[in-house]
DNA sequence: GATTCTGAAG
DNA sequence: CTTCAGAATC
């Protein structure tokens, strides 16, 4: 089984370069999607639906959104936080969580916000939603012996410094704080592994290049991109990379796609 | 010799159509165009210049803007009225003239204003530029016997009824009022005749196509895109046409491109 | 309906 | 650098 995770940045302009990618990686059964920035009515399901996936959406006007595309039907979908979380506060405005599970194994799709600048409001949400997270996954982790859950998406944060090309001045940085990693630590150590560490534990590959400034020609990229799995799912996994060919095409998302396999 | 006359609304947007166009009529010599929408500094040259064309323009930011493309250099090219014109008000703060000289032959490349609705601001505008545009012409016009002057472009008025798919209730409809057929009159009796209509008398024949309304589709047009010239050159004309192909490409211009071939 | 700008966002 | 919304223009 391949789950796929891809931060689109807008799936109505990417979405010939996404069912292209689907149609040349027919292995995988599961692409997570990041930034939709559609609302449902206006979600582009028959491109999917015509290649035989089921799709699963939770999507605003103009920023983030999720989706789940399957190639077989999920089952117990559920979008945002609430209600697994008692007190979500404004956390469930933006739609950033969509969840369902196939063959057992529950799959939780995240766009963490991005945080803008280090001590903006932004950044003070972030902190806040991380927070909201660990309490959502809790349950999750908490509701079975031995779990079956892989967390993935587009994190926002940088777990280690040889996740960036440069990690000088990172406490600077927005998606480096240690504020920023101290709460996505808070999150894993509820018993997530990061997949692609398994099979990579050298710097350098990154699934994030910014359009400014040259990144990708300069291959001045963050990984930021990630699957997180309990014991369980990270011992049976055979593979995680990164595929950075659609980076390369014209008018590309400014993320890669990263495929995870068991 | 073959002078068209088109306007593109964007030269950056509909870059390859021009391109493609002029590769394919490789016996036009000038291309005039209007609504490049593009300041000079940003002027996409060289493709033009990569296929031998020499480019002169007069573009301002996101309005009007118009060009004058030549295989062979143009000499006294001069944008606006001023200096001709001793008192231009503000009619040159909008890029809309554009002159040069080819074999003896003034072209003078129009973008006339639109007017936008009959008793706006707008509309009072465009009737003082053509009568700013009547003076200009009328230097230019007397400045010698048999005058050999072409003026083309963008009018936004429709001359005659047949000019128009539907002429019904025209008085209310800006591009067909009568104050505006009577200050292009004015102009046109300085000495210039519409060599379209040496060629071809009968109504149908349209230039531009609201792309509001499936004005293409349906064929409901108007000819608001003239060559006009002076007696000598009127008489020398051998053919002039509209070529509605472009129109119907993807992504066109409203505008269909106008030949004039002495 | 199609384009451009501005301003916000990443 | 790229996207989106909303306004203005034609």
């Amino acid at each position: 089984m391949q789950i796929a995770s891809w931060n689109v940045n807008s799936i109505r302009t990417r979405i010939q370069i996404v069912i292209d990618w689907l149609q040349s990686h027919p292995s995988v059964d599961l692409l997570c999607l990041q930034e939709t920035k559609v609302i449902d009515p206006d979600f582009p399901h028959t491109p999917f639906t015509d290649l035989g996936y089921h799709t699963y959406i939770y999507g605003q006007k103009a920023y983030n959104g999720v989706a789940l595309i399957s190639r077989q039907p999920l089952s117990e979908v559920s979008c945002g936080f609430s209600p697994l979380v008692a007190d979500v506060g404004d956390f469930d405005e933006q739609k950033r969580v969509i969840s369902g599970v196939i063959d057992d194994i529950r799959i939780v799709n995240l766009y963490v916000p991005n945080g803008s600048a280090v001590g903006s409001d932004k950044y003070s949400y972030k902190l806040g939603w991380l927070e909201i997270l660990r309490q959502y996954l809790e349950v999750l982790i908490k509701a079975q012996p031995n779990p079956k859950i892989v967390i993935c998406g587009d994190f926002n944060v940088a777990v280690e410094d040889i996740d960036i090309h440069n990690a000088k001045k990172r406490e600077t940085q927005v998606m480096a704080t240690d504020l920023e990693r101290e709460a996505l630590q808070a999150v894993l150590q509820l018993g997530f592994k990061d997949v692609f560490r398994k099979f990579t534990p050298e710097a350098g590959h990154y699934s994030w290049w910014d359009y400014r400034s040259g990144g990708w020609k300069r291959n001045q990229g963050w990984r930021i991109d990630y699957h997180f799995a309990t014991d369980v799912l990270y011992d049976k996994a055979i593979d995680c990379s990164i595929d950075t060919a659609p980076r390369a095409l014209v008018q590309p998302s400014d993320h890669a796609p990263v495929i995870l396999e068991f």
